[in-house]
DNA sequence: CTCCAGGCTTTAG
DNA sequence: CTAAAGCATGGA
């Protein structure tokens, strides 16, 4: 087990973590137990220094994006002197965009459309522990999230006994598809590029597109639209249309390269009534 | 009871 | 092309 701290100004773990950005994370004595893909980490902090100790904390470095200089994102979120934003991205600054597992996150967003998070975060539970690997660290076990190979063999009525409800067979599909074409073809492309290839999997449509995009490629040019941002762009920009498309379109030409990082600021502030 | 949740697919116009 | 119906499930 190794250990390393940072700078708790721009690294809230709960920030970070309650944003709706992963759904495997637990409350562990002064933090949080968080697993990505088959790797845990404890992590927690006093408000000066935030703690993480795993037995890879290379992974978990890069896991929580913590190359990126976010001081100057909000700097730049805050120059746009939107009245939400400031407020968001001043509560919301311990936020990082986490660089996820591709089809761990893949199979977590399938999961998450048209859902509660309290139910994602049980579908996805019940997951690991069915198909997982079983793991412990610190004293506290855990289950892997399953290879895709592993989801494959299964068929729908599993997922459907999971309480995965009608998204049951976009998750069989989607394994299978993984399965035949891999996903080498998805790295290296821009933004746009890699939406468009991954609204070929059944059960990803344009925002769950752009949440993979946004947590598991690490493309900050995506801006996801759910309901949250809807009504944020009604009550707060004075926005009247629906078309969720031209939303995303107008958030994208206003924020440009760092549009997905607001979305969180705005997504999590929104959340928390700010 | 109805409405909503980090929406998507399918079908109709 | 856009618009709307239908979709499981659980909590408010």
């Amino acid at each position: 087990m190794k250990k390393f701290d940072f700078d708790a100004t721009y690294f809230s773990p709960i920030a970070t973590l309650d944003c709706g950005q992963t759904f495997r994370f637990y409350p562990f004595k002064d933090g949080f137990f968080v697993v990505s893909r088959d790797k845990a980490c404890y992590v927690w902090s006093d408000g000066v220094k935030t703690v993480i100790e795993s037995d890879d904390c290379d992974y978990f470095y890069n896991y929580f994006d913590l190359a990126r200089d976010y001081k100057s994102v909000v700097e730049r979120a805050k120059a746009f002197d939107i009245p939400l934003l400031n407020k968001c991205a001043e509560f919301g600054k311990g936020i990082r965009i986490l660089n996820q597992d591709r089809e761990e996150t893949i199979f977590s967003f399938i999961i998450s459309q048209n859902n509660n998070i309290p139910r994602i975060k049980s579908i996805i539970e019940k997951t690991c522990s069915a198909l997982g690997e079983k793991k412990a660290f610190l004293g506290r076990e855990y289950s892997t999230f399953p290879t895709t190979y592993q989801i494959s063999k299964m068929d729908k009525t599993f997922f459907r006994g999971l309480g995965a409800g009608y998204r049951d067979e976009f998750i069989c599909e989607t394994a299978k598809k993984i399965l035949q074409d891999g996903i080498l073809h998805l790295e290296n492309c821009d933004g746009a590029t890699l939406k468009k290839e991954l609204l070929n999997f059944k059960g990803v449509g344009d925002k769950v597109a752009d949440c993979i995009c946004l947590f598991a490629f690490g493309k900050t040019e995506n801006f996801p639209v759910d309901t949250w941002i809807e009504k944020i762009f009604r009550e707060d920009f004075g926005g009247t249309i629906k078309d969720r498309k031209k939303i995303n379109a107008y958030f994208c030409q206003l924020f440009g390269a760092d549009a997905g990082i607001i979305q969180q600021y705005l997504f999590y502030g929104k959340r928390q009534n700010l």
